[in-house]
DNA sequence: GCTTGACCTCAACTTAGCTTGAGGTTGCAG
DNA sequence: CTGCAACCTCAAGCTAAGTTGAGGTCAAGC
């Protein structure tokens, strides 16, 4: 049992440095330092103080950049990721779940946007452009009584 | 003709100090003070130096308030009022060019979104749950050869 | 004519998400 | 065993969109 190759066993493959790290994400080196500084990886280091990650880090990283592009913030993001284990690749539950959080959130920004479009269509629409009882464009006039509460205008 | 009181000449009632403005549009005094460094106002100012407002600012500071509510970020807002003269208050045509305008980018930014959860969706629902094939998921390990091109995973 | 709240400037700080640079070390190929 | 690309840390800088604070002035009511 000690020292075979088993399936736990760490190759030199299996330990990546951070150059090729973004090689094979997409982000850039120093994005992955700062990662690894808001804890969202944890690579191993050599006794020289270089970091080797694990292949599942690439998963990890590359998940990051992703939810990014879906629209997520870090901390969100972190909040997803510290569900998964470190140094395991996560599976289709893992992923199952959080995708699914993230349509919900990607759901709500769509249906707030939607909103949006629709008071500005009833403001062009709506006979408002007299500028007199444009809803949207004369709340400035109304806020007159109500002191200086910060941005509630919409929605 | 001179010293009249025509419609051009201005009384005191509207010439506003900068507390009124913000009590006036809902925005906090260092806000619309940064508004002015960025241009985006041009207040008078009195003998001691303090600002006087038009009442057309009114207009102008609560179109800021609004289009970010829209989504637009200042840079964006300051181009919209470029088109605006300074100290008349803006017409239904200027408003309306403008809606336009924010109207398109709104569509945008919807659009971009709901492609988004398409992609997203595909991936949940197609089988790619094997992690195998999924494309959102494995995006990282095709990227080995390409280099460190920044973000340009999604769309 | 004084008091006091509103106003002024300027500099520094905030959060997010990194990048850039200086100055120094590691590790692998030849 | 040497050369040099890739790595390291730490500090500072950047953009956006302001806020906060210090220290000082203005203006209007009594």
């Amino acid at each position: 049992m000690a020292g075979q190759t088993s399936a736990k066993t760490l190759r030199k493959t299996d330990l990546i440095p951070i150059g090729e790290m973004a090689r094979r994400t997409g982000l850039s080196v120093s994005a992955i330092r700062f990662y690894e500084e808001r804890g969202l990886v944890e690579p191993i280091r050599t006794s020289g103080n270089q970091r080797r990650f694990l292949r599942s880090d690439i998963r990890r990283l590359s998940f990051i950049l992703i939810a990014q592009q879906l629209g997520l913030a870090l901390g969100e993001i972190e909040n997803q990721l510290a569900k998964l284990p470190m140094g395991r690749t996560p599976n289709a539950r893992d992923w199952n779940a959080i995708s699914k959080s993230i349509r919900a959130e990607l759901d709500a920004k769509i249906a707030q946007l939607e909103r949006t479009r629709d008071t500005l269509d009833g403001c062009i629409g709506c006979g408002c452009l007299s500028l007199k009882k444009c809803e949207l464009y004369n709340r400035g006039d109304h806020l007159a009584a109500k002191g200086p509460g910060p941005r509630q205008v919409l929605g």
